[in-house]
DNA sequence: CCGATACGCATTTTT
DNA sequence: TGCGTATCGG
């Protein structure tokens, strides 16, 4: 019967593929070439662990996306092990998830508390910014965001603040652009969110490294824990998901790691190609298998991307073959200017749906910049033919989304600053800047938390009137409550209490306008998807209560790159970097020009003129059947129309493989190549000025002076305590822009008092009584 | 608090 | 050009 077992899933593999899948004597690197079987390797080789009787806890599975790891567990599921049972609780996820299942369980022994949140990049920023601006720096020099990425860049080779102010190397540099203080910031930064017990993204490696490299002991353990480790896209880990590896993987481990040294197309975000280049060197027992048969494209295709990506010189020797049908040669096609570029795939498209035979979803259009969607989109908009643009605002970037994950996580954590920050006056409970600014400085004179002068701020003396302490102690009050509520109740309970006691849902309940419908929906899927959540978890682990944090620890770590299923009859839209992994019957490549694919700032270095080369050779592995490659003479960018010449990459291409609409014109335009760039910048501009409509509303500067002189407040707002006009619940008013309206709340005093109206045409407002223009009507 | 405006900025972004 | 954010006047 073991034979039979194995039997089986040798007769589902090719040669290479099976012995990918069936050495586990020790270190093994998997070249996994473009269209190669890469996943289902993973996805058998565990199967057949699991099949020989291997304890699924002894396995542990990495990849980079939520996606990924899902897809790897369905498949073992569904396809390959109908008689084992996969379970439920295999250690298959990314980096990040599975780091932070560990770091949790470990939390104390790095200072944290098992309840830590996690920033998300736009958290970390805030508090830089916070911190930066705490420090009196110049804030046009120091950048949050180029603050940020200093501070990321040096969590990802594992340098902490002390290793960051010593390396003459990085301070040099910090001198150079005017930034001396990044070493100072990074550490106040590390401070921060550890009195916050929060991590970011890149705490949850740097900090699993930090985990290991201290204590041996855990170390050890989780090295026998793990026996079988496997890696997906070993390609795009960094340094330090390298050395944790590293560390638990010691030389002879049965570590598993696949990828495609070709298809590293992340360095700019810290991928190291070198750690797949040198694999062999760092684990010199490896066995190197490397899977060479292209299943997914024609041979042209293939053959055409090969001369594309020998022009690299940093490269793993591999040679990817087809033996699929030879196809149709690459089209090139060339236009004036992007808009006629837009038209002439849009064309193609259309004949390739009427004569070919290709449906809508199996044609994709790439491009290098998101920048260019937006003519591709005019373009088929105009054609009425339906697209889908990949890659916008992700689900829980949204705004209203963020909002109720804050005070999620407020609830587990209220330690967590950028939550309590993020909603402490949202919706508007009269706790202003200057309150939040007194408290503040009562935080950092006494040096506690946010949370600590939130829950009693007479102890710490802040000075706030009556009404601001009644704000101030509900909401810790609302905060408190749940928190003790979450120590019976279910995520979605919690969840769902806390949208409606907040205030969140009267907020966007409060009128109909589309946005707060939008609005409305999205909470609504949030909460749908804590309980889906909820059932999940309690099939997988028969847990009664699925708490809180458990589910925020999730949802910190989702993207909706996740949720992105063929949407229909649709063709899609997207970066090259955002179609890795996918494929396609018909792709276009657009935007084929130099400057912009490889990109400009590519140009001076040769390793990132390789990384664009790369890219290039993902995007012409998208395709199956048809491969189509577009270029544009002119292009708008940056609001000015621009001459461009042909990629450098196209002439890379061994030339069989290419079938050019007219060679002669390219190579013309190649060697006319005359610089025509300062012709006066738009003296080309083909594009007719948009006609905007006119707006023909004035407003009556009479009617405005009417108003005016019965404007509430006096205009001497500073020497009053006390508004000049009471205004009351329930009064109607009319405003002089917003119409007739009642009145439904009125907080504050003095000169800050505030009012909320309800407006019959222009939805609930708040209002400053010190500056709002109306008039009490009754 | 609201909304107009001014200014700066503009690869790619798996977590 | 067209977006997000900072700033300011009402």
């Amino acid at each position: 019967m073991a034979e039979q077992i194995g039997e089986d899933i040798k007769r589902a593999l090719n040669p290479s593929q099976w012995e990918a899948v069936s050495y586990n004597d020790g270190p093994s690197l998997v070249i996994a070439g473009a269209g190669s079987g890469k996943t289902r390797v993973l996805t058998y080789k565990i199967a057949y662990l699991l099949e020989k009787g291997v304890d699924y806890r002894r396995i542990l599975a990495l990849t980079f996306t939520n996606k990924a790891a899902r897809e790897m567990v369905e498949r073992i599921r569904h396809q390959v092990s109908a008689r084992v049972l996969v379970p439920q609780d295999l250690k298959a996820g990314t980096f990040h998830s599975i780091f932070s299942r560990l770091l949790r369980k470990n939390a104390g022994l790095l200072g944290y508390g098992t309840n830590f949140t996690i920033y998300d990049t736009g958290d970390s920023k805030s508090l830089i910014k916070k911190i930066i601006k705490e420090h009196g720096l110049d804030e046009k020099k120091y950048k949050s965001s180029l603050v940020a990425a200093r501070i990321s860049d040096a969590k990802n080779s594992l340098l902490l603040p002390e290793g960051y102010a010593s390396s003459t190397e990085l301070m040099k540099r910090d001198m150079r652009d005017g930034v001396p203080a990044v070493s100072k910031l990074y550490s106040i930064y590390m401070q921060r969110c550890r009195q916050a017990n929060c991590m970011d993204f890149d705490d949850l490696l740097l900090n699993m490294y930090r985990l290991l490299k201290d204590n041996p002991d855990i170390c050890h353990e989780y090295q026998e824990t793990f026996e079988y480790i496997l890696i997906d896209e070993y390609q795009d880990t960094n340094m330090a998901q390298y050395q944790i590896i590293r560390l638990l993987a010691p030389a002879n481990a049965k570590l598993c790691v696949v990828g495609d040294d070709a298809q590293s197309i992340y360095g700019f975000r810290g991928a190291q190609i070198g750690n797949i280049l040198n694999f062999q060197r760092d684990y010199p027992t490896t066995k190197l298998i490397k899977l060479e048969q292209n299943y997914r494209s024609t041979q042209t295709i293939v053959s055409a991307a090969n001369s594309i990506i020998e022009h690299n010189r940093g490269r793993i020797p591999k040679t990817i073959f087809s033996k699929n049908e030879v196809g149709e040669k690459i089209k090139i096609l060339s236009a004036h200017s992007d808009r006629e570029e837009s038209m002439k795939i849009v064309r193609q498209v259309k004949k390739l749906i009427s004569n070919k035979n290709f449906s809508i979803n199996q044609i994709a259009v790439l491009y290098r910049t998101n920048a260019q969607s937006r003519t591709l989109e005019d373009g088929f908009r105009d054609a009425a033919i339906p697209y889908h643009v990949y890659g916008g605002q992700s689900f829980y970037q949204r705004k209203e989304i963020k909002d109720a994950i804050a005070y999620l996580r407020l609830v587990v954590n209220p330690n967590d600053e950028e939550a309590l920050l993020r909603v402490i006056n949202y919706p508007t409970r009269g706790i202003g800047n200057t309150t939040i600014q007194k408290i503040q400085s009562a935080v950092s004179a006494n040096s506690v938390s946010l949370w600590r002068v939130l829950e009693n701020p007479q102890m710490f003396s802040v000075n706030l009137s009556k009404r601001t302490l009644n704000s101030l102690l509900g909401f810790a009050n609302l905060i408190e409550d749940y928190r003790k509520r979450d120590h019976t109740e279910g995520a979605y309970d919690i969840a769902f209490g806390l949208i409606r006691d907040s205030g969140i849902m009267s907020e966007i309940m409060s009128d109909a306008t589309p946005e707060n419908l939008s609005r409305q929906e999205n909470i609504e899927e949030m909460l749908n998807a804590i309980r889906d959540f909820e059932t999940d978890i309690r099939e997988e682990e028969g847990k009664d209560v699925v708490r809180l944090v458990d589910y925020l620890a999730r949802v910190a770590l989702i993207t909706d790159q996740d949720e992105r299923e063929d949407s229909g009859q649709r063709v899609t839209l997207m970066t090259i970097h955002a179609a890795k992994g996918l494929e396609y019957e018909v792709v276009f490549v657009t935007g084929m020009e130099d400057d912009l694919f490889p990109n400009a700032n590519a140009k001076f270095y040769p390793s990132e003129i390789e990384e664009e080369r790369r890219l290039f050779y993902v995007a012409m592995t998208r395709a199956k059947k048809l491969l189509y490659l577009t270029y544009a003479r002119q292009r708008y960018k940056f609001g000015k129309m621009e001459f461009c010449q042909p990629s450098p990459f196209l002439d890379e291409i061994a030339p069989q493989y290419l079938q050019s609409e007219d060679i002669s014109g390219r190579r013309g335009q190649l060697s006319l190549g005359t610089p025509q760039k300062s012709w006066g910048g738009n003296g080309t501009n083909v594009h007719a000025a948009k006609v905007q409509t006119g707006v023909f509303s004035t407003v009556s500067t009479s009617k405005l002076k009417k108003l005016k002189d019965v404007t509430s407040s006096g205009s001497h707002p500073s020497g009053a305590s006390l508004p000049l006009v009471s205004v009351s619940v329930g009064q109607h008013i009319e405003h002089e822009r917003f119409g007739f309206g009642e009145v439904i709340a009125v907080e504050g005093e003095g000169v800050s008092t505030k009012v909320t109206v309800s407006f019959e045409n222009a939805g609930t407002k708040n209002l400053l009584l010190k500056f709002a223009k109306f008039k009490i009507l009754d």
